[in-house]
DNA sequence: ATTATCTATAGATCTATAGATAATGC
DNA sequence: ATTATCTATAGATCTATAGATAATGC
């Protein structure tokens, strides 16, 4: 019954492999520590020798959820770097990312739910979504801001709602308009001028 | 015991506004039957008499809320019908209602739950996005566009992830400058040109 | 007579813990 | 000897149903 040490550090990676993957298909509060486990080819009495508590295991899974959505925004603007910015809009308002939400973007599949979980599971969402500012920030960037990275914060925030909203109704037209209109919005505010950080007026 | 029509169908309404709020501040999977009904003074035994599921419940308290939603939108506007998308930018976009999930848009609330939802729930959303489409459309017209509504779709899109975004991190900062950056964006976007619906490219 | 609501409960599931087992690691 | 995982279970909670009760509505 026992396995080696390597063996079980291995086992504790694929729980929350597969945590980040059910946890953004169901939601926190969907998916069981028994279905958890058992997607990981364990049984639930191994749980607590490997993490705290539920929540500790969705702290490390959205971290997790958080870098592989990451390293997919690098894939995309490695295979096409001569345009970063319509690299990852060419997915991220896909249909194809609207339909897959069990290895699409945390901040959309629990980003609702992220806002009633505690500081560890913000703290893995917030460090995601520094690294998507970065990224966008580099590709938009503004000449001489006091705050670069206002933008950046605008055009994630418009790709993350595009996304929501898509998913949120049933009319397929619909949807698909605010996959269309968000990728469009983003070229518009791209090459738009300045976007102040301070709050209007 | 038993209670007139009229007083049956007022505790009916009553179980609709409370569960609109819960599921709102909980999450749909965040809080039973037995406490959605203790909200409205009731006791869970009554539920099934009024609601033919929990679903049932969650598809008319998410119509509920979308409409309460649109009334605010409108009671802003009523207040400031100089500059409509200013006072509705006001309120969406300010930390009072990053704070308030229980009474906040349901669209940033439920958004991400929404997507595993039955196609009861989705109408409901769907019907309350339309509704927000229509007044932003009437307030950032674009002149002779074949599609109306594309900027419209983008600037909810970035309303909504703005919102989304400032509750999913711990930072304070960070947080306002989402909510910051998306009304500069939303004033950008609204005085930007066309936006088209098609696909990019 | 009908019925809105109540108490009680069935049956499933949830998180977490306890003790057994069998392999590792010293 | 230690320990990673197993089976089993405690105790709480979940959705849904059943039958009792007491008031309404005919």
């Amino acid at each position: 019954m026992r396995v080696s040490r390597i063996q079980a550090e291995e086992n504790r990676q694929t729980v929350i492999n597969v945590a980040s993957r059910l946890f953004r298909e169901h939601g926190f509060d969907g998916i069981g520590l028994k279905d958890l486990m058992k997607g990981a080819g364990l049984t639930q009495g191994a749980f607590y020798k490997q993490f705290a508590s539920k929540e500790d295991l969705a702290a490390q899974a959205s971290r997790r959820a958080l870098e592989s959505a990451a390293d997919r925004w690098s894939a995309a603007v490695a295979a096409k770097p001569e345009n970063p910015l319509g690299a990852v809009i060419d997915f991220y308002l896909s249909t194809g990312h609207r339909e897959e939400m069990m290895d699409g973007c945390p901040v959309v599949a629990l980003g609702s739910d992220a806002a009633r979980q505690g500081v560890e599971v913000k703290a893995s969402f917030e460090a995601g979504i520094n690294e998507y500012l970065e990224m966008l920030a580099s590709w938009v960037g503004e000449a001489d801001d006091e705050e670069p990275s206002a933008k950046a914060k605008a055009i994630l925030s418009m790709m993350v709602g595009a996304v929501v909203l898509s998913r949120a109704v049933n009319d397929e037209q619909l949807s698909k308009q605010f996959l269309d209109a968000g990728a469009n919005g983003v070229l518009t505010m791209s090459s738009a001028g300045n976007v102040r950080q301070e709050p209007p007026q």
